[in-house]
RNA sequence: GGCCCCGUAGCUCAGCCGGAUAGAGCACUCGCCUUCUAAGCGAGUGGUCGCAGGUUCGAAUCCUGCCGGGGUCGCCA
């Protein structure tokens, strides 16, 4: 389902004119029209709409692009059906279009009639995209910066939706590998405790972890005194799996604080029990993709002890790679990495050739041999695009938080939650780019001023939203809903700023549009920030003059276009915000 | 040493997968303000887009090589 894209609409104008022209001979037919965009001009002087058409076409066309230029010009000149009241040929060849108001007016009643479907598109066209993320080892609560991917990732997802895509929100648990054994390990010992057992002095690298506390509470209820003075093997497993059951309660319960719902959870160990790891294996050997080698040591960096082993490798250099990559451990098990391959298989072969993998960039080495993989295990079905999440620095005005593992001090994902709300961490994560570090300052994010983007467009919906529940006050027979207010006149928006506001609004889908093609969520943010100023600005307007205030006392006609301008800035407002997953606010308070 | 990411105004960052005099916020300077929602408003100063080549009508954007910062580098995940 499609909604309003006033630029789309022309850019299939400007095409189908060449097409025209095309058929009368004044351009050579079967021109490349991919290139041919209509966009908003950089600078608004230069018009509302501009097309770089002449310019693409120049060459292939034969002609310079000038003459194209003045061609399509002509034609587009005689629109005025379509509201144009004004074409000009400028610089090396746009071609910068001007609307009449009333043509701005129909876009505005157009966004009120789409409502929350503004925006949408089908370019997804209904494919099937699996978006994993979070998939942090279940071995603790998440931490700030797993919080950033989480969000990165959840907001890709309904981005995607919103783009016609069917997504699918995945979490992988890593519940196979040594961590889990020491897990497992650590969990043993707050049991012991727990039956009142003295342990003595805490053991090298086994998590000190309070959060295991109480889950050693639990498995001594749940268990009783069975395991209690027995040897490792006889606990570990099923320990380990308590523990893991435990610690995924915890994870669900951290991404639930955050609005955070996966479709699907899917465990490491199920892959290599199930033996999809040991299949995947088989069959690249059987295309002769793996063999026995020996690596060479890594130049220019000192690896203790290091000495040449022969080892299973994957030849990812046949798919981009920089050198073969090892598929199993001395003991003979699957790396994270053979069992990583499995799993994309498994996507795979759950009808997922659209990947996306949201990780840290501490795992940037890992995409292309990822990539390589993927593209080795699937035949090439199934395309892996890797987004890397840069680090957070959690601060606390301006001060660094300090945090030590060691000293069992950190703070978690759901520490900041709890202090800032979630809607905050949310919007505050999308205001970098995801592959550039972000300072997330606790006292910073709930500052109410015009330096906090959160506040600031939440305080521009909140702004609509009051002007809603004045006029509806004040004028309480007034239809103010999104329907009635797009079939009100809107004539008497003739002021400038309120024009550029509803430019703004109309440009909205391509924003959305160019953050699902780019796979970039934060594009949003920035575009709400945007919003929001154009709507300070329009609201401000009428402090110095009462003229342009949205309520006019006396001046009903234009009191009611002006609420519904109001009113689509609050839609669009509260729709880019839903789309965060923030929740937008009424008031401030 | 290899690979990946980053380098844009004094600071923090955008820049729509090549376009028209490179944008915003903060800071600074100068005015205004006490308001339908208060936590200000408007204007101005300010940039060799790290450096050097290349691709073309056109490059902050694409390619190559340097410089600087970060990450990462066999049986951890």
């Amino acid at each position: 389902m499609t909604s309003p894209n006033l630029f789309k609409a022309f850019q299939g104008v400007v095409k189908s004119i060449v097409e025209e022209l095309a058929a009368q001979s004044l351009l050579p037919s079967g021109l490349d029209l991919t290139r041919v965009v209509v966009e908003p001009p950089r600078d608004a002087s230069h018009g509302d709409l501009a097309t770089n058409a002449a310019m693409v076409l120049g060459k292939p066309a034969g002609k310079p692009p000038r003459v194209v230029a003045e061609l399509i010009a002509e034609r587009l000149s005689a629109r005025s059906d379509l509201g144009v009241v004004d074409v000009r040929i400028d610089g090396p060849g746009f071609i910068n279009i001007r609307l009449e108001p009333a043509a701005w007016h129909a876009s505005l009643a157009d966004v009120l009639r789409a409502g929350e479907r503004f925006g949408d598109s089908d370019s997804g066209g209904g494919r099937r995209v699996n978006v994993e993320y979070v998939s942090a080892n279940p071995t603790g609560p998440l931490h700030v910066g797993h919080g950033r991917g989480t969000v990165v990732g959840d907001v890709l997802a309904s981005l995607l939706a919103k783009a016609g895509w069917s997504v699918t929100k995945e979490y992988y648990i890593n519940d196979a590998g040594a961590q889990v054994d020491v897990l497992g390990r650590a969990v043993y010992l707050r049991y012991c405790q727990a039956a009142g057992r003295e342990i003595g002095e805490w053991p090298e690298g086994v998590y000190p972890g309070e959060y295991l506390i109480p889950v050693g509470q639990a498995l001594l209820a749940e268990r009783g005194e069975v395991f209690l003075d027995q040897p490792e093997a006889v606990w570990l497993p099923e320990v380990r799996l308590f523990a893991v059951d435990k610690m995924m309660d915890l994870i669900r319960a951290d991404l639930a604080a955050m609005g955070v719902r996966h479709d699907v959870f899917s465990s490491e160990r199920r892959l290599v029990e199930d033996g999809a790891v040991e299949r995947v294996l088989a069959d690249l050997e059987s295309r002769d993709l793996i063999y026995t080698g020996t690596l060479e040591k890594p130049k220019g960096r000192e690896v203790e002890d290091w000495e040449p082993r022969p080892q299973t490798l994957f030849r990812a250099t046949q798919f981009g790679d920089d050198v073969d990559r090892p598929l199993k451990k001395s003991d003979g098990s699957g790396t994270y990495f053979a069992n990583d391959i499995a799993y994309h298989w498994d996507k795979h072969r759950r009808g997922f050739d659209h990947q996306i993998d949201i990780w840290g960039a501490d795992h940037g080495g890992y995409v292309k041999r990822m990539r390589a993989a993927v593209t080795a295990a699937t035949g090439g079905a199934a395309t892996l695009e890797v987004r890397l999440c840069q680090l957070v620095n959690l601060l606390d005005g301006g001060v660094p938080v300090k945090m030590s593992k060691r000293a069992g001090r950190f703070v978690t994902l759901r520490d900041v939650v709890d202090e800032v709300g979630a809607g905050v961490v949310r919007f505050v994560m999308l205001t970098r780019k995801n592959d550039a570090p972000l300072d997330f300052d606790l006292q910073a994010v709930v500052e109410q001023s015009k330096d906090n983007p959160v506040f600031y467009v939440q305080y521009a919906y909140a702004r609509a939203s009051s002007v809603l529940r004045h006029a509806a006050e004040a004028r309480p027979e007034w239809d103010l809903s999104e329907a009635g207010l797009a079939a009100v006149p809107l004539a008497s928006l003739t002021d400038e700023a309120e024009l550029g506001l509803i430019k703004s609004l109309a440009g909205w889908p391509r924003i959305i549009e160019a953050a699902a093609d780019a796979h970039e969520p934060h594009r949003i943010a920035f575009g709400l920030s945007d919003l929001a100023a154009g709507f300070h600005g329009v609201w401000n307007r009428g402090r110095d003059d009462a003229a342009l205030r949205f309520i006019v006392e006396g001046d009903d006609a234009t009191t009611q276009a002006r609420l519904a301008l109001v009113r689509a800035v609050k839609l669009v407002i509260g729709s880019g915000l839903t789309l965060l997953g923030v929740e937008p606010l009424e008031e401030m308070r």
